[in-house]
DNA sequence: CCAAAAGTGTTCACGGTACACCCATGC
DNA sequence: GCATGGGTGTACCGTGAACACTTTTGG
C-alpha cells in the first residue's frame, strides 16, 4: 500500500498518547516506551501513535496500547489535546492524550509487539522524556489528584482485592500528604461502596488484616439515586 | 496559492469549535452561526473552522471567533476533543472543541466577516444543530455547571459592575435550582474576592441594590496562599 | 518479649442549611 | 398604599478534624 493522500490545505498530523498509571510498593508508576526511531531514537516516550482515519479517538488510543505495552481492559479517560507548534521537531503534530490506570498487580507483562521496551517508572523518578511528554504526564497527575477525591477510580489502580491499607496508601500517594487513618476509614466505609471479604491476611508478623473489594454494582446503583463519591 | 499537500497515509481532518456562552435577562445563551456553505448550509453549528498548520489549537479557536463571530478577549478554555468517525459526513474530522464565556452586555456585536449571521440563542431553546454539535454543547454546559461551584468563572458572564442579584440568578440559572439569598450572599461575600461599589441602581421602583465588582486581583493573591473558591 | 501493622471512639468546632420579615422606592 | 425586589440574623445539625491506645501475629 503505497498510495500517497493528497489534501489542498496542510494538515496537522494527529497523534494519540497514554499517560499509563499504575500502583506498586506504594508507588505511583508511569508505563513509558523506549523509542526505537527518530526522532529521540533510544529516548523514552509515552506510548502512542497515529490516529487512522478509520478509527476513533479512543480505539486509537486502545491500539496503541496494545500494540506497544500489551496492556488491555483498563479504565481509559480522555485528558486534554497538546498542539503547540513546536511540540515535534518534525512537523506539525497534534496529539490527545489520554490517561489510563491499570491494576498493575494484574499487567505484569511488558512491552508489546513494536515498542523496543517498555517499563514501569516511579512518578517520582522519570527519565528524560521525548517531546513535550514530561509536561502532559503532569497535566496527568493532577487530573488524577483531582479525579480521586470525587469519583472512586483509584480502585483502579488496586487488585480485585486489597487490604484496607492499601486504599489508605493509594490515597497519601496520590494525594501527597498524610491521612488520618480512623477518619479516612470511617468516611470510605461509610459510603457502602466497599465491602470486607471473609478472607485476611496470611503469614504476617502482625494482626490480620481483612481483604476488601470495591463494589461497583453498588456504587453505580447509589449514582442513579444521587449519591455522589467524595474523600 | 494553489499548492497540494501529500502524505504517504491518511490524515483526519483537524477542526476547533467554540461553545460561547453569554447571560442576558436571566437566561443562558449560546451563540451560533448559520452555514453558508455545505453540509448543513442554511442550518445553524457552532463557530469553529480547520485549525492550520502554523496556529495553535488555541490560536485557532480564538481567530474563529473573531472572524465568524467577532468575538475578542474572552475566557476561553479546551473543552474536549471529539473524534467520532460520522461526525462529519465528507470525511474524517476530529475536532476540538473549546468553551468560551463572555460578558454578553459589553459584546452586542454580532457576525463576523466570514459567516451569514451570527446569534444568540437560549439554551433552552437551541435550534436543530449541524454535525454532534448539540452534544458537544451538552458535555460544555455539563462543564460549565461544574466548574462554576470551584472556580468564579460565573462572573466572566457578568458586567464588570453587577447588583448582587444577578450573581444569585446567575447561579440558579446554571445550576438549575432555587438558591437561598441570605445563605448565598454569606458564603459569596465571606470569601472577601468581590467588593461593594459606592453606586446604586437608580430609577427602579424598590429600594435600590448596590452595585459589586469581582476583585480579580485579590482572588489570585489570595489562590496563592492556598485558598479555594466553592460555592 | 518485641516489632509491626490492624483496628477502633470520642470530642469539638465550624460550616451548611433552614427559615421570615422589614426596607426603600416609584407609581 | 401597594407592588417590587433589596437586604438582613439566628438556631440547629451534621460533618470534618484532631487525637492514642489495644490487638494480633511471627519471629
Amino acid at each position: 500500500m503505497n498510495k500517497t493522500h493528497t489534501y489542498s490545505y496542510a494538515r496537522p498530523a494527529l497523534t494519540v498518547d497514554c499517560v499509563v498509571f499504575g500502583y506498586e510498593e506504594e508507588a505511583l508508576k508511569v508505563l513509558l516506551i523506549q523509542r526505537n526511531i527518530e526522532p529521540f531514537k533510544g529516548g523514552w516516550a509515552l506510548p502512542g501513535g497515529f490516529v487512522r482515519v478509520e478509527e476513533t479517538l479512543e480505539e486509537a488510543a486502545i491500539r496503541e496500547l496494545k500494540e506497544e505495552t500489551a496492556v488491555e481492559n483498563i479504565y481509559l479517560e480522555q485528558l486534554y489535546s497538546f498542539g503547540a507548534l513546536q511540540r515535534d521537531p518534525r512537523e506539525r503534530v497534534v496529539t490527545v492524550a489520554y490517561y489510563a490506570l491499570v491494576k498493575l498487580s494484574e499487567h505484569k507483562a511488558q512491552g508489546g509487539t513494536d515498542a523496543a521496551d517498555a517499563r514501569w517508572f516511579p512518578l517520582e523518578a522519570l527519565p528524560k522524556l521525548a517531546f513535550d511528554h514530561k509536561q502532559i504526564i503532569e497535566v496527568a497527575f493532577k487530573r488524577l489528584q483531582a479525579k480521586v477525591r470525587y469519583e472512586p477510580v483509584g480502585f483502579e489502580l488496586l487488585p480485585k482485592r486489597f487490604l484496607f491499607s492499601a486504599i489508605e496508601h493509594l490515597y497519601e500517594t496520590i494525594l501527597q500528604r498524610k491521612i488520618d487513618r480512623r477518619n479516612f476509614r470511617k468516611k470510605m466505609l461509610s459510603m457502602g461502596i466497599i465491602k470486607q471479604l471473609e478472607e485476611q491476611e496470611e503469614n504476617v508478623a502482625h494482626r490480620k488484616g481483612h481483604y476488601y473489594s470495591f463494589d461497583k454494582k453498588e456504587y453505580e446503583k447509589m449514582i442513579k439515586k444521587g449519591f455522589s463519591f467524595e474523600i
